[in-house]
This record gives C-alpha cells, structure tokens and sequence, in this order.
DNA sequence: ACTAAAACAATTGTTGACAATTAACTAAAA
DNA sequence: TTTTAGTTAATTGTCAACAATTGTTTTAGT
C-alpha cells in the first residue's frame, strides 16, 4: 500500500503562506473594500466569490464571517451578504467608540514609555509629517491610520489590540470620509500635541487629548451624513467608500 | 396535486430553533465552558464534540470559530481547540479594558437617561440588592453581571454593546473568580453611588466611578493569580490568542 | 547508545453535494 | 381588482468524504 504521495497543488504556495486559505481571502475581501472595489451596500454571494477567488464556497463562507465579525459586511440568515454602508447614526457610534479606546491606548503607552518606544512612535509620527509635506492625501490617511495602529500595538495589551483591529477596517473607511474636511495641515496639528504628552509621559493629558482628538471631525462628519440622508430619503449611492475617494 | 405538505417540524417554531443550528451550538458550548463543565486548559476536539452533540463537524467547526472570537476558546492551526485559561496578564487586560468600556457607557447612560432608562436600571438594580439579602452567592455575580449588560444595553449604542458582548463570557469567568475576595455587602457599596449617579445624569461621575468601581478587586484577583503562578512554575503554555492583532 | 529518516496517528483544513429557507412569481378564487 | 395559495429560482445552511499538517513512534544506520 505504499502509493506515493500526490500533491495536486504545487504551484500556489510560492511564499511564506503559512495561512489558511479562509484567512487569505479574508485579506483579500477586506482590500476589495476598503479599496472601493466592492461599494458600500453592495450584495455579496458566496458563489461568486467562490468562483472569483478559485475556492471552494465553505472557506469564502469562513472569510465572510471573519469580516462580519469585524463590521464590514452585514449578513441576513438565508438573504445574503451585503457590504456595509456607514449610517450617520454608524459614524456617530464608530468615531466614539474609537475615541474610547483611542483613549485608553494614549493614556497606557504614556504610563509605559520607554526610549525604544519613543522611537517608533517618533518614526510612525515622521511618516504622518512626510506624507502631508507630500501633499498626497492618500498617503496622509494612510499614514493617520498606520499611527493609530502604532500606538495600540505600543500598549502591549493584547487585548485592546484586538478590539482596536476589530474597528480597524471600519475605521479607515471612516478616516477617508472623513479626510473631506481636513486640510492636510490639519493631520499634523491634531497629532503634534497627543504625541509629545505620550513622549513625555503625561498620561492623564494624552488620554483627554485621544479622546477628543477626533471629536470636531466626526462630528462634522456625522452632520454631513444626516444631511445626505435627508436628501435622499432611500438610498446612499454615494461615489464609492475607499481611500481612493478624494 | 395538492398534496400535503409534509411537515417533519410541525410544532411551532420556537424562537429558539429559529437559530442556526452553529449558533446554538456556540451557546451550548459557552454555557459548559461558564459552569465549568469544561476546565479551563482543556482540549476540545470538533470530532468529538460533533458526536455529543449530534452535529457534523463543519457545523461546530463555526461555532468554535464564534468562541474563538470571543476569546473563550483558543486555536493552534491543525493543533486544536482549548479552553481559554487566565493568567495573571489576561486578568489585568480583561479588567482594564472592561473598565474603560464600563466607563464610557456608565457616561453615555448617564447623558441620555430617561424615566423609562431609570426604570430598568433600578430593577436591575434591585435585583443584585435582592441577590445579596438573598445571601446565595451565585445569585449575586449573576445579579450583577446582568446589571452592567443592562448599562451596555441602555446606551443604545450598538457597537459599544457588540464590544462589550465580545468580552462578556470572560468577564463572567472573572466575576466568579473575583468573587472570592468580596463580601455579598461589597456587590451593594460598589455600586450604589455609580447607580445613583447616572439616575441623576452626573456624567463625569458616573464615568469616573464606572472606571474604578472594579479596580480594586482586579488587582487583588491579579496579585493572587501572579502568586499561584509563581507556585506552579509548570505554565509553559503556548501564548493564547483570542484576539489578535493582525 | 545515539541520531536521522521514515512510517504512523491524531487533528484540523478544504471541498462538493444535498437540504432548508426565503422571496419573487404565477395563477386561481373571491 | 384584490387576495391567496401554490410554484419556482436563488441563496445560504448542513453534512460527510478526502487532503494536508503536525507531533509521535518506530526503525535503520553509525
């Protein structure tokens, strides 16, 4: 009986793919949205995907259910699974739940600063300064983000990580919404002071600046929303969600 | 050709049945993992599982997943499934984050409470009050976890209640653990004045009080679990991973 | 006795087929 | 014309078989 092996797939595994297939795809789903690829409302079977992605519907069905978990897709039993579209109320909820934790991150990495943490948080705050003298908006919000990530990495609470990861998705379709009523200026003077309190290990100045260092912006935003939402009673067929929106 | 329709579930459909057959699996599974059916640090297999509870495999493979999600459960690929078990870190990041959640809903309930709010928020109340005089410790920590998902619930604020939902089941195995180092009298001081501050719509304080009413017993429970860790110098676990980052 | 390769066992990862559910559609009855 | 019962199409829910991965045990060679 001692047939040789057969391995039918040889050719994909050309890198570190250590992952499982649903994880990738996940990935990849989560990219298609977040670059607009997929617009906001938009159905999603598992089928297509399926067929789309070269696997088989039970692990499109794994990834699809991660990224519900994570707030980007919503799923109605037997109906199917839509792309998420931020309600005013959704952005409300979002921008403060963000600032809670946000909050919380500024205030643990002030308390725990050490020099090599300074130092990347220096270099996560450079990439924000450097991408906003660039006057490339993308890369701003790119950046914005990238620092936020930073931090809550810097914290060494795994936990909050999580959580924070969690909304991450939401929060960069969040930040390109809300990158319409930033001047690119802005993406250093909203920073400049959080990052010195942390820096310099105030801990109770960080957290209140974290926590209402978004507030202006989401409000703003949550107001524009409504106001969209009022004008068209039924449907949001907005230009698509994603970074690359300007 | 009018046949009749061949029921094989005639009864009328109880909301319960109404859930995926996964979903009432994750409950079941919860449930055990909360009574402590399964101890903490046991393995679980999806083979065996399926075969008590009459399910295939795949279908609580997905309910894994969910407790996975919820950090009750954690997964080494092509490993297995444990129970969760917490260490002294766990604890400290369990009720830091848990406080910082608490405390921005006790803030939010405050700022929007109404007579109806103050309604359910007294009978649930009451409740852990009765519990106590009740003298029946579990009737207690129930009591009082029912409360603050109570607060969660008030908030109307669904992302928040989706977080704090995600922490609940390890926030229970906490409560019993913490349970040890308070008198039944503690359940009633604790929380009077957090209480009586949202009834009355004093934010700051609620959120201040809601931050630190926990404090002091998690860092009794994670001096004691530091201390049995040092003991039983045999925790060569592999690092758990609830809820990673990416 | 010691080391390295090879077989083995246990478990999850992946897939395709089948069942159940819902919504849209159609046609008959009021 | 409106309502209602049946039919159908589309989609997810569930399952059992097979493949891949890892850790353990055995075996061969030195």
């Amino acid at each position: 009986m001692a047939r040789p092996k057969l391995n039918r797939k040889p050719a994909p595994q050309m890198e570190v793919t250590r992952r499982s297939l649903d994880a990738q795809a996940a990935d990849k789903l989560r990219d298609a949205i977040l670059t607009g690829v997929f617009a906001p409302g938009e159905k999603l079977t598992e089928e297509v995907i399926a067929e789309s992605f070269g696997l088989s519907r039970g692990t499109i069905r794994a990834s699809l259910r991660l990224l519900v978990h994570e707030g980007l897709i919503v799923q109605e039993p037997y109906r199917g699974y839509s792309v998420r579209s931020l309600t005013s109320r959704d952005a409300w909820e979002l921008f403060t739940l963000r600032n809670t934790l946000e909050a919380f991150a500024a205030r643990l990495l002030a308390e725990t600063i050490t020099e090599e943490k300074r130092d990347r948080l220096d270099q996560a705050y450079d990439k924000v300064v450097k991408a906003v003298t660039s006057g490339v908006r993308t890369r701003a919000v790119e950046a914005d983000f990238q620092l936020h990530l930073t931090i809550a990495e810097l914290t060494e609470h795994a936990a909050l990580q999580g959580h924070y990861a969690l909304i991450a998705g939401q929060v960069r379709l969040y930040q390109s919404l809300v990158s319409k009523f930033l001047s690119l200026q802005d993406y250093i003077v909203t920073h400049e002071t959080l990052i010195l309190a942390m820096r310099e290990g105030r801990a109770g100045e960080a957290e209140r600046l974290a926590a209402q260092h978004n507030t202006a912006d989401g409000e703003r935003l949550v107001e524009w929303l409504r106001e969209a939402e009022g004008r068209s009673e039924d449907h949001i067929r907005d230009r698509p969600v994603g970074l690359s929106a300007s």
